[in-house]
RNA sequence: GCCGAGCUAGCUCAGUUGGUCAGAGCGGCUGUUUCGUAAACAGCAGGUCGUCGGUUCAAAUCCGACGCUCGGCUCCA
C-alpha cells in the first residue's frame, strides 16, 4: 500500500470506529482506499442523512484526538471466527474471512475499541490523519451483485495536509465548471427534452457544427484509407438480429420490437398474453422490426449482396450510423450515456492474412483523431472473453485467433495496455480507447473489434485464388466511438474552448459604435465569404461589455472595429487565447484564420 | 433497475417555524447613451413554485404517488 492509501485506509477504519459509536447496531462490510479517497460499506436500517454524516465526522475528530494506536494481530482461522463473533460482526465479516485463501495470513487491526478483520497496512496512530472529509452517501450492493442486499456506502477522502484536501475540493469544484452538461446548456450545444425522451440528444445548431466538422474531418481520412460510404435505415427486421445474435444476446438492452399492426390484431384475437408474445418473438414465430442496436447486420447485407473475389478485399464500408439501446434509466448521463447515438461506424471484410494490417489501419485512425484534438490522457484496454460462456457466440479456436490478433495489434501502439477478460463484445474481442470525464468516470470512445463470428452466422464468403469459397474476417471499428459521447468528452477536454476549426462561432465582429456599422457589416460579409462562421454584435453596449460577452461565450476571435480600422480597412484582433493582438489589415486577418482552421490548430494556452 | 438527494422566471439562485413570499441578479425587450479591449443607465415583460392527489380556514412551504435530474451501485454489443 502506498503511504496515501495507507492514510486513507486508516481513515476508513476511523470512520467505522465513529459509526459504531453513533450507531452501535451497524454491521460492517468493507472499507478500502480508492483512487480519490476511501469508503466504508455499512448495513444499517437507519437511512443515513447529511446530518448523520456531520455527526459521524465530529466523532471521527474525537477518535483522532484520542491518539489511538493501530496494532496488528495475526491469528488462525478459528481464532478469527471467535473474534468476529465477539465483536458481533458475523453478518459480512465471516464471508470476508472465507475469501482469504488457506495459507495466507489472517490479521486483525485494532485502534482504540475498534477491531476489524484487515490485511493492512495502516498508519501508526490516528493522529497521523491530519485532513479528511466525508463526501457522500450512496447505495452499493454487497459484493457488487444486484442479487445481494444493498448497503449504504459512505465516501470520504483524506490527505496528508489540510492544504492538499482543500486543493482537492477546489479541484472538484473547478471540474464541475467544465462538465459537458453545464457547458452544453450554457453554450447551447445540445438539449435533452423529456417530451422527446430520456437519453435522446437534440443537437442544437452550435453542437451540430462541432459534430459536422468532426464528421467532415474523419470522412476525409476514410477516403484516404479506401473506405466506401454507405447509408442504411434505422430499423431492420427482427429476423436479421436473430441471425446476427443481437436479439437473443442483448434483447433486454434494446427498445422493444415494433410489431406490425395486423400481427398484433391477430394475436389479440387469439388472446395472446404478454408472456406468450415474448416467447413467440424469441422463437421467431412472429416477426417485427427492431430499432437497430448496431449497424453491422445492415453492412453485412451490403457485402453479401454480391459475390466477392479475394482481389476485392478488403471491403471497407463506412457510415455514420445511428443506433438505439435501452440503457437503464439510472445509467443515463448527459451525452456520454444515451439511448440513441450515432457511431462513426465501419465494417471491414478481409482475409485472415490481411487482418493484422487492417487492424493497424484502424488503430492509426484512432490515433489521428486523438492527436489532432490533443487528447493524450487516455488508456487502452484489450477486452477479452470472460468466463461466462453464455455471453459469447462462436468457436473457441476462432476466439483464440481473434484475441491473439488484438493483443499483437495493441503491442504496436507503443503504450501500455491492460487485458481485461469479460470486456469483449459477444461476437469478438476488442481494443478500446478509454478517457475519463471531469468527475473521473471512464468512458470508452474509440474501439476496434475483431470478429470471426458474424461472417459465419451470415455465411459470408469470398472466392480465393484457389477458386474455392473462403470465409472473410470482419473488423468493427469506430474511432470516435459515438458522436454523442465523443463530443461530450470533447466539450470537457476543451472546457468549451473549442479550437477555431471546431468552434460554432469562430469570430465576432464588435463595432465600437454604430457609426462604423457599415464597415463592420463589410467585414462580416468578407469573412463569411471566406467560409468562416462569424457574427456581428450590434448591441449598443460599450466595447468592454461586448468583449466580455464574447469571452463568456468562448468565441475564439473578437474583431474590434472603430474609426481607425474602418479608415484603414483593418481589424483589431483580440483572441481568446492571447487577448489583444493588435491591429492588422483585414486581408491578413482572413489569412491568419484560414491557416489556423486549415491546420486544425489546437487552442493555445491562455495567458 | 436499485439506494439516496434534488426540482421556484430562459440561466444561477433567495424564500426562516404553512398566513402580501411569488422575489433578486444575469439574460430578453424598449428607451436613453455612440462608447477603444471582461459588465453604461432607466423602464418593462416573464413563473398555476416538476405533475397529480391529500391535510388545512390557508400550501412554494406539511403528507403521498408519479415524472425527471443529480451522486453512487448494477449494467454497458
Amino acid at each position: 500500500m502506498t503511504p496515501l492509501e495507507e492514510l486513507r485506509h486508516s481513515c476508513s477504519h476511523v470512520l467505522a470506529t465513529a459509526i459504531l459509536r453513533v450507531f452501535p447496531e451497524t454491521k460492517l462490510d468493507i472499507g478500502p482506499p480508492i483512487e480519490t479517497g476511501f469508503y466504508y460499506d455499512v448495513d444499517l436500517d437507519h437511512k443515513l442523512t447529511a446530518e448523520d454524516l456531520a455527526k459521524i465526522e465530529a466523532e471521527m475528530q474525537k477518535v483522532i484526538a484520542e491518539n489511538q494506536t493501530f496494532t496488528r494481530r495475526e491469528v488462525n482461522r478459528d481464532e478469527a471466527v471467535g473474534i468476529i463473533k465477539k465483536i458481533g460482526q458475523e453478518r459480512y465479516k465471516i464471508g470476508r474471512l472465507a475469501d482469504i485463501p488457506e495459507g495466507e495470513a489472517i490479521s486483525f487491526y485494532q485502534n482504540g475499541e475498534f477491531v476489524d478483520l484487515c490485511g493492512g497496512t495502516h498508519v501508526k496512530n490516528t493522529q497521523e490523519i491530519k485532513a479528511f472529509k466525508l463526501l457522500t452517501i450512496a447505495g452499493a450492493y454487497h459484493r457488487g451483485s444486484e442479487r445481494n442486499k444493498q448497503l449504504q456506502r459512505i465516501y470520504g477522502t483524506a490527505f496528508p495536509t489540510p492544504a492538499e484536501l482543500a486543493a482537492y475540493l477546489h479541484q472538484i469544484e473547478q471540474a464541475k465548471l467544465r462538465d459537458h452538461r453545464k457547458l452544453g446548456k450554457d453554450l447551447k450545444l445540445f438539449v435533452i427534452d423529456d417530451a422527446v425522451g430520456q437519453g435522446l440528444i437534440l443537437w442544437a445548431p452550435a453542437g451540430a457544427v462541432v459534430r459536422q466538422e468532426l464528421q467532415t474531418f474523419i470522412a476525409a481520412e476514410l477516403r484516404k484509407q479506401g473506405y466506401h460510404q454507405v447509408f442504411t435505415p434505422h430499423i431492420g427486421r427482427l429476423e436479421l438480429y436473430r441471425t446476427s445474435g443481437h436479439f437473443p444476446y442483448y434483447r433486454d438492452s434494446q427498445y422493444p420490437p415494433i410489431i406490425e399492426r395486423e400481427t398484433l390484431a391477430q394475436l389479440a384475437h387469439e388472446g395472446c398474453t404478454c408472456a406468450q408474445l415474448a416467447n413467440k418473438l424469441t422463437e421467431g414465430d412472429i416477426d417485427g422490426y427492431l430499432l437497430k442496436p448496431m449497424n453491422c447486420p445492415h453492412h453485412i447485407k451490403i457485402y453479401a449482396s454480391q459475390p466477392h473475389s479475394y482481389r476485392d478485399l478488403p471491403v471497407r464500408l463506412a457510415e455514420f450510423g445511428t443506433v438505439y439501446r435501452w440503457e437503464q434509466s439510472g445509467e443515463l448521463n448527459g451525452m456520454t450515456r444515451v439511448r440513441g447515438f450515432t457511431q462513426d461506424d465501419a465494417h471491414l471484410f478481409c482475409t485472415e492474412d490481411q487482418l493484422p494490417q487492417e487492424i493497424l489501419g484502424c488503430l492509426a485512425l484512432v490515433k489521428i483523431i486523438l492527436t489532432t484534438l490533443g487528447m493524450s490522457d487516455y488508456r487502452v484496454r484489450v477486452g477479452l472473453r470472460g468466463t461466462d460462456t453464455a455471453k459469447y457466440t462462436g468457436e473457441p479456436a476462432n476466439w483464440d485467433k481473434a484475441e491473439a490478433a488484438c493483443r499483437e495489434a495493441a503491442k504496436t501502439l507503443g503504450m501500455p495496455f491492460t487485458e481485461e477478460p469479460g470486456e469483449a463484445a459477444f461476437y469478438g474481442p476488442k481494443i478500446d480507447f478509454i478517457i475519463k470525464d471531469v468527475i473521473g468516470r471512464e468512458w470508452q470512445l474509440g474501439t476496434v473489434q475483431v470478429d470471426y463470428n458474424l461472417p459465419q452466422r451470415f455465411d459470408l464468403t469470398y472466392v480465393g485464388a484457389d477458386n474455392q469459397p473462403h470465409r472473410p474476417v470482419m473488423i468493427h471499428r469506430a474511432p470516435f466511438g459515438s458522436m454523442e459521447r465523443f463530443v461530450g468528452v470533447l466539450i470537457e477536454h476543451f472546457a468549451g474552448n473549442f479550437p477555431t476549426w471546431l468552434a460554432p462561432e469562430q469570430a465576432r465582429v464588435l463595432p465600437i459604435s454604430d457609426k462604423v456599422g457599415d464597415y463592420a457589416r463589410e467585414v462580416v460579409a468578407r469573412l463569411k465569404d471566406a467560409g468562416f462562421r462569424v457574427t456581428l454584435d450590434e448591441h449598443s453596449d460599450k466595447l468592454g461589455a461586448k468583449i466580455r460577452r464574447t469571452e463568456v461565450e468562448k468565441v475564439p476571435y473578437a474583431l474590434v472595429i472603430g474609426g481607425k480600422e474602418a479608415e484603414a480597412k483593418a481589424v483589431s484582433v483580440r483572441s481568446r487565447a492571447k487577448g489583444d493582438e493588435g491591429v492588422m489589415p483585414l486581408d491578413a486577418c482572413v489569412e491568419k484564420l484560414r491557416i489556423e482552421v486549415a491546420t486544425r490548430a489546437l487552442p493555445e494556452k491562455r495567458k
